[in-house]
RNA sequence: GGGCAGGUACCCAAGCGGCCAACGGGGGCAGGCUGUAAACCUGCUGGGCUAACGCCCUACGUAGGUUCAAAUCCUACCCUGCCCA
């Protein structure tokens, strides 16, 4: 392919690219020499649910990996035991090692929606972290400063408001370069709050005597509270794992000025035209858009299905096909069958959502905890649903 | 090792012997208005019992103690920050 082309792909949706000097050179000798092109992916196994915010990166991965470069998935089995510390304002919770390699697991089936599954490799990174030795380890940290580590924003924010930065996150960033120095790797990838690591890493790989990575970043997703970059700490994200018909009602509850975004990052759609639609019918071009990317997840059947499940229930307010079904054997209260089925966690908040209008049997509000004695039709606030049904 | 300041619910943060399941803000949930949008208004936000007034249990770093009564006082311990060494 063709460099230009290359590049062209290689910049779409992408907030950081540089340099691009090198890249050209490491793709010349590509060309050159059939040599691969070696990309860096790092996973994070203390968060094994993988949502549209790193589709996004996973998206760019996809594109690089059809021109036919080498696609590398890093589990950080190790560095999750330290937890990146990247925008925290606290020190992260340690995992330990069963929780980390439980959670691994799940990531590559997840991975095989975006990319192709057989063409990537898997390395994690205890297999060469957790053979350092001390001398190593003192060796790795030489050479890097302290102050140029608290150039970083969010480790300048715990100093200045007073709060614990631990040597072992310090340490993270480091460890993550040397997951690139290992595995040589010529570019990462990842999103934009990484960019710090990752230009960081390029010194590290200098100080190692090897060709310093290219940085590739792309811009963070905005998750569905319409504030905070999409996150599961921050729990406003739409999973990949997601039921097709919570993935779409997650997307329709997103705000308009996310529409767009969510277009252009995630569908790599973006022009004119669309933005007109957009703008003139939010409600609309919202719906094609949950409509597409649970296509994306679920296929075009499951999708449409789900879309026109989805008008039913909240637009003309039908009764939804698929919910949770309870089998009623004999006469039960209210409150005690939605607290089985967990669709309450309490009795205390069973009585503040009927004290609030909150629940409906068969599309009428009821207000006291009545005993149920028949098949009915269950509506806690808008979306939680319960088919009782009488045996 | 020494001195000082702190540790309160999901988060921030008041309270400093009874009126404290704990002010206020954020978040969350629910209702109204809507397009499951935003903005806005309202209510709720530990658990159990009751139709309800209310009652009981568990919770203010951990463990003990003082008191009729403790988040609040005392003792020890753990943890964090700042300053000194």
């Amino acid at each position: 392919m063709k460099l230009e082309e290359v590049l062209e792909i290689i910049k779409r949706n992408t907030s950081h690219f540089f340099p691009e000097g090198e890249f050209i050179e490491k793709y010349q000798n590509y060309l050159k020499t059939g040599k691969p092109i070696r990309i860096k992916y790092g996973a994070d196994p203390s968060k094994p649910d993988l949502h549209l915010g790193h589709y996004v990166s996973l998206k760019k991965l996809r594109d690089l990996q059809e021109i036919g470069f080498e696609v590398v998935i890093i589990i950080g089995d190790f560095t999750a035991t330290i937890g990146d510390p990247t925008g925290r304002s606290k020190t992260r919770p340690r995992l330990s090692r069963e929780e980390v390699m439980q959670n691994a697991k799940t990531y590559i089936n997840q991975l095989s929606k975006v990319l192709d599954i057989n063409k990537i490799s898997v390395r994690y990174n205890s297999e060469w972290l957790s053979k350092l030795s001390a001398y190593d380890i003192v060796e790795l940290s030489s050479k890097y400063t302290i102050s140029r580590m608290l150039e970083r924003e969010d480790f300048k924010n715990r100093i200045n408001s007073n709060e614990p930065l631990f040597i072992h996150e310090v340490l993270y960033p480091l460890f993550q370069a040397y997951d690139s120095v290992y595995i040589d790797a010529d570019i990462e990838v990842g999103g934009e709050d990484q960019l710090f690591n990752f230009t960081l890493t390029r010194e590290i790989q200098k100080q190692y005597g090897k060709e310093p990575q290219v940085v590739l970043t792309l811009p963070l997703l905005i998750g569905t509270d319409g504030k905070l970059k999409m996150s599961k700490s921050y729990n406003n994200y739409i999973a990949f794992n997601d039921e097709p018909f919570d993935m779409f009602g997650k997307i329709m509850s997103i705000g308009d000025n996310l529409i767009l975004d969510y277009y252009k990052l995630v569908l790599y759609e973006y022009n004119q035209e669309l933005e007109n639609f957009v703008n003139e019918n939010p409600r609309v071009a919202k719906e094609e858009l949950a409509y597409r990317i649970v296509k994306i997840f679920h296929g075009e059947e499951i999708a449409s299905k789900v879309r026109e499940e989805f008008n039913k229930v909240f637009k003309y307010k039908e009764i939804p096909e698929d919910t949770q079904v309870y089998q009623l054997m004999q006469e039960e209260k209210l409150s005690d069958i939605l607290i089985k089925t967990s669709l309450v966690s309490s009795k205390n908040e069973c009585r503040r959502l009927l004290s609030q209008n909150a629940i409906k049997i068969d599309n009428k509000v009821v207000n006291q905890d009545i005993v149920i004695n028949k098949s009915v039709f269950v509506r806690i606030g808008k979306h939680r649903f319960l088919k009782i049904v009488k045996l």
